[in-house]
DNA sequence: ACCTGAACACCGTTCAAGT
DNA sequence: ACCTGAACACCGTTCAAGT
């Protein structure tokens, strides 16, 4: 469609937050610049103003686009607790593929349109399978904080368990092997698959009965 | 100890990182400056660098203070289950008391050694209740990220379940009450019972002997 | 209507110069 | 040794001026 020769084209809304998820992508964590944007946009840095209102807003449509790839179309065809632990693995993949996005991410706010409207579709779900009123939002919202935090966690360079000193620690020392993201895929895997299971325990206690 | 009438006292890196929590404290989320923190210690910008190296150092040194008050005795006096539950809840506890430090905290690799301390004491733990070795680490990691997401999402100036339009939404809208800290508190517990629940269940298919 | 350069008020940080 | 003012390279953002 685009001839192949680069050919400058109209600057949108569209193609400023496409080059800042680019530059967010590229760049290392934290360095994400309206001057770089402009540049790589091949524009002055005030003309991004002339588009958009201002850097938070870029932020915010960087954000919903993440949030635009986590699927919850598993509650159409699942069981809720399986349909849960889907959209968490869904949830977390989108912002895994984006990792340099998390901390501008968790530094703004959050108000994508997106998410709720699958907060609806959960919370419907949960409701036929006979989850308390009072208990969806939590429900939902406990499976979320586990996934953020992950994520949080999937993309620090953390070497958190690594002491320098030979002697220090010997029990956490001898249990730490290779940190590589296939253990982080494990530990993700066991942390929804617990938390999932301690919510199916939970549903036979306090469930209503089902309609 | 000190006289009454303020004096002009020495600076050193301890009173920096006190003003500096107390800054954080104080001005609104992301707003923590050398400048504002110079003014606050009554000495000139640059001063700050003839005590510290620089203002990630700070930081870091602000979430040392934090993850401190992090209590892990429980592991001391309770089973591997409520101790996990109660060092998460203390673990919350810490950062919900300076909400104003998270997002300085989730932008900066963590490094904290009080914090490695503790994984040493946890995976003793985990390890004499007869956890297998390998996913020791994956089990307090698991917590962990609950924690953060959790913190996360009670200091975040969310409304993010508050549709404006009337008609949208219409069984999520009749399952959010008021949003405040109660509510929060109510999902954190929930989420922990669930997922040390889960971890539970876990165990008694998992475990080894145990010595 | 769209874009620009110059300018503003701020950053963190360096450094020569003062005591 | 400790502290300072001036300066540097950068921010995001505004605005009058150009086409």
């Amino acid at each position: 469609m685009t001839p192949s020769r680069a050919v400058r084209q109209h600057v949108t809304e569209e193609r400023i937050v496409e080059a800042a998820l680019a530059l967010i992508h590229d760049e290392p964590m934290g360095s994400f610049t309206l001057a770089k944007l402009a540049k790589r946009l091949r524009i002055s840095a005030p003309t991004i103003y002339s588009h958009v209102p201002n850097k938070q807003y870029i932020i915010e449509r960087v954000r919903s686009r993440v949030v635009a790839e986590i699927d919850c179309s598993a509650f159409e065809r699942l069981p809720w607790d399986e349909a849960l632990a889907e959209w968490a693995r869904s949830y977390a993949n989108a912002f895994v593929k984006h990792p340099e996005t998390i901390p501008l991410l968790t530094t703004n706010p959050v108000q994508a349109p997106e998410l709720v409207r699958q907060y609806e579709i959960i919370a419907t779900a949960l409701q036929e399978a006979g989850w308390p009123p009072h208990e969806i939002v939590a429900v939902f919202t406990v499976v979320e904080s586990f996934v953020m935090g992950s994520v949080l966690d999937l993309v620090a360079p953390v070497q958190m368990v690594q002491p320098a000193d030979g002697e220090e620690y010997p029990v956490l020392r001898s249990l730490v092997g290779e940190a590589d993201t296939l253990r982080a895929q494990h530990t993700f895997e066991l942390g929804i698959e617990s938390m999932i299971d301690g919510l199916r325990a939970r549903l036979v206690r306090v469930a209503v009965r089902p309609i």
